[in-house]
DNA sequence: CTGAAAGCGCTTACAG
DNA sequence: CTGAAAGCGCTTACAG
């Protein structure tokens, strides 16, 4: 019914193997043949039929994108905004982006998706955390994979991370510059390695800034063990402040935990910044929005897809045997949590 | 390479018809041989390569699932739900989601997503409004195709909506039977059909409660051309209060708007539900966390993605001549952006 | 109920 | 630089 690479090599005089040359751009084609072909192509807006492709080449031409559940439906669209990058970039190597959401319990082999065990992709792209022992099934299907925001220890894979402990640094250095030296921090939820970084980096910004003794003293820090919340800043502030009833500044570890400070902030009949200064992380939507606006760090989470897709194509293409790492930076967005600026909202 | 058709055929003795036919469960197989090649299949565990069970059938096995790329980046997580619900429905069916984001402006027939023109997918899923040139060109392309939460006037789809009028209808008759009549409403964006009806069922409610006077006065109303936001919904509030300073609420066309009107309310030194009611529709992550938390409507998202999908199926494997409407039901969720509960938060 | 065989539309050594 | 031909791993009438 439609049109076969039979019939452009018919129209075009020559054999299919030649026509399917054209379009690969493999080998060697004599530019006169090329033009004929390929004019006869377009004429006809000849498209090989993808299915015949991949049989007939072993290769499928799909990228696989893993992605919990909860991160593909948070609320600040964070992996969404990666996924669109990932597409974006997915259609400059013509390739289609299979999507599979994961739970946070997974139950192998049956759980797993099933590009998996279909041989369906590929590529796999893992964009934030998934259950660690998809990760070890991924790891021994030998299946080319980029981590986007994630890591497992003892895990080997390319990845695409934010640099988490610089974007933490540059809050750091705004707050001293502007004299605020007695900074706290509240967040946690360690089980994702990026909140963990951020603690980190805030720690090492301090000692950096001869202020170790803050790094160290506990009661500066509200950490918990699972997901970041809006409760958990409400929460961790309120803990923050009793015990530090002097804190001039808190980082939280997401623009999310920030909110939940801004709410504790209001409940109390105070504010920021003039109360205390509090910064956030990630630049997400609704970070604007908040009252006051929250100063953050902006991550770009559309490249971060793109990049992750980028180097998936090159491992898949060239299977590099070195693992790379890419660090995307961050920086630094001023806004009225921490100082206000002229446009006074009080 | 890997084990194929053939090698189950060899192993269980029969041919590879057969195995193909237990594989499908068409047409018919006694139960010995059935059994026997399924312990074979298991033993084996053997998967038919996708490319040549779709080279050989004409069928992809492949959904198209089209999405703007604002709506997917979308603070509030709504699409992104409909597209989870999606994904899970699809491995009901062992079929993937193909996803392919649009920007607001399309360029026929370049910039429509690829698995269109290269017939790569057996369906195709439109969730949120897309430029209409692309649904014209979908519905040329005949086809299989669900629309999820849109519609475009003059074009005849399978569509999965919600109830906006009852939804509307609920909040309107949660805040009647409570005394309040004074009833405003802010959004707009007409671009999309939801939003279209949310004003609609807000004026039909109002003229069946017998306050006509209100649902014509135009006092009552702020409404804009284009996409609704926070902003939208703080300055719609304080026109609204301008020309109608006796308002006693304001019914939004979604939950960011609502945040909005909180927002002014809040800058004004007033607040929810003292001096006026807020509601939302769609409720949407954050509803619940706002200052005051948000009287909304709900709307299952997820449900919306599976039966979007299972409609789509039908239509795929049945091919019914008459397009059908699934209206999705909706539900009241009241918080204390309405009404105080005992949980006072003041 | 089962098997032999053609065919789906490509790619890719291979020969020239 | 180009063509003839085998082959990728399935499905599906068709014959029996």
């Amino acid at each position: 019914m439609s049109i076969t690479i039979k019939d452009i090599a018919k129209f075009a005089e020559v054999s299919t193997s030649t026509v399917s040359l054209v379009i690969s751009g493999k080998g060697y084609v004599s530019n006169d043949t090329r033009e004929k072909v390929q004019k006869i192509i377009d004429e006809y807006n000849y498209k090989p039929l993808r299915s015949a492709q991949q049989l007939a080449s072993s290769q499928t031409g799909n990228i696989g994108f893993i992605i919990s559940d909860i991160h593909l439906s948070r609320s600040e669209a964070f992996y969404s905004r990666i996924l669109l990058g990932a597409e974006l970039e997915a259609r400059n190597h013509d390739m289609y982006i299979l999507l599979s959401t994961v739970g946070a319990k997974i139950d192998i082999p049956h759980g797993v998706p099933r590009f998996l065990n279909n041989h369906d992709v590929d590529g796999i792209i893992i964009a934030g955390s998934v259950p660690v022992d998809l990760v070890y099934c991924i790891r021994d299907l030998k299946i080319p994979t980029v981590l986007i925001d994630y890591r497992v220890d003892g895990v080997d894979f390319d990845s695409i991370l934010m640099d988490n402990r610089n974007g933490v640094q540059q809050i750091i250095n705004h707050l001293i510059s502007n004299g605020i030296t007695k900074i706290g921090f509240v967040g946690g939820s360690f089980y994702h390695p990026s909140i963990k970084e951020r603690f980190e980096g805030y720690q090492i910004a301090l000692v950096n800034n001869n202020l170790g003794h803050i790094a160290q003293n506990e009661d500066y820090h509200y950490l918990i063990d699972y997901e970041t919340s809006v409760e958990c800043g409400d929460r961790g502030l309120a803990i923050l402040l009793k015990k530090v009833p002097e804190l001039e500044a808190v980082i939280c570890v997401n623009d999310t935990t920030a909110t939940g400070c801004l709410q504790y902030l209001k409940r109390i009949d105070k504010s920021a910044p003039k109360d205390i200064k509090v910064t956030g992380f990630d630049n997400v939507n609704f970070s604007a929005f908040t009252n006051p606006p929250l100063t953050t760090v902006n991550v770009p989470k559309v490249q971060m897809g793109v990049e992750g897709l980028k180097l998936l194509i090159d491992r898949i293409q060239n299977g590099i045997s070195v693992h790379q790492t890419r660090l995307i930076p961050v920086e630094l967005v001023v806004r009225e949590s921490t100082f206000l600026t002229d446009t006074n909202n009080d």
